[in-house]
DNA sequence: GATACACTTCGATCGTTGTCAAATGATCGA
DNA sequence: TCGATCATTTGACAACGATCGAAGTGTATC
């Protein structure tokens, strides 16, 4: 039912993708909601506060992923997203909690 | 006599250019460089294993600097970099440790 | 001084990236 | 099945950034 996106394995996240992927004041405030809840969340623009279109949003949620920040998973006609917390922490220990804090 | 080249102050380093400043493969491994001793380092070209030139190794230097991660003063003929550890730990604590791991 | 040295700055190139408008694709309800 | 309505993909564009060669700046040495 609940498609999930393609996104790298845990062991294929890549340091330099990953801070590329941070480096975006967009992303880097995305990636902040995401971590607010651990529940998925909808990738929709209406949800989030932010001055860009759709479009853009989209492409964004593209490079998070991507990077292995997050797992997309479709559902009917939304999407949800969701940051890949444990895998990250596997990876790069701390680099989360540091760049959230 | 060891004049410093101008940076941010400690509370004026700011997350993104941070990221931006890491998330690029020869900066990254010039920060690990760095990492390594707690001695200042030399700037030249012929210390590091890269395959740039030395306008562009300059750039480099100048990246890091402005985004607060180093600091940059000379003396002489030649400049010596190092790394603003304590600065960067203040602001955003354990990241410069899970980037370097 | 004159010269050599150690970088930096300037100017230009070229790939990358964030952005949007328009087109496409997919899902739900009638 | 057919629109209506979403978000995504495509295509295009402007801004940015990494890079280099050439020229500039300042320091040591002769």
């Amino acid at each position: 039912m609940a498609r999930t996106l393609p996104q790298p394995a845990r062991e294929a996240i890549e340091i330099v993708p990953v801070l590329q992927a941070l480096a975006d004041p967009v992303r880097l405030e995305l990636v902040r909601e995401l971590a607010k809840e651990t529940e998925p969340r909808s990738c929709a623009l209406g949800e989030y506060d932010l001055d860009i279109t759709a479009p853009t949003l989209s492409h964004h949620w593209r490079v998070l992923r991507e990077a292995g920040l997050t797992t997309t998973f479709v559902e009917g006609r939304t999407r949800w997203v969701e940051l890949r917390r444990e895998d990250v922490q596997a990876r790069f220990p701390g680099l989360l909690d540091a760049v959230l804090a």
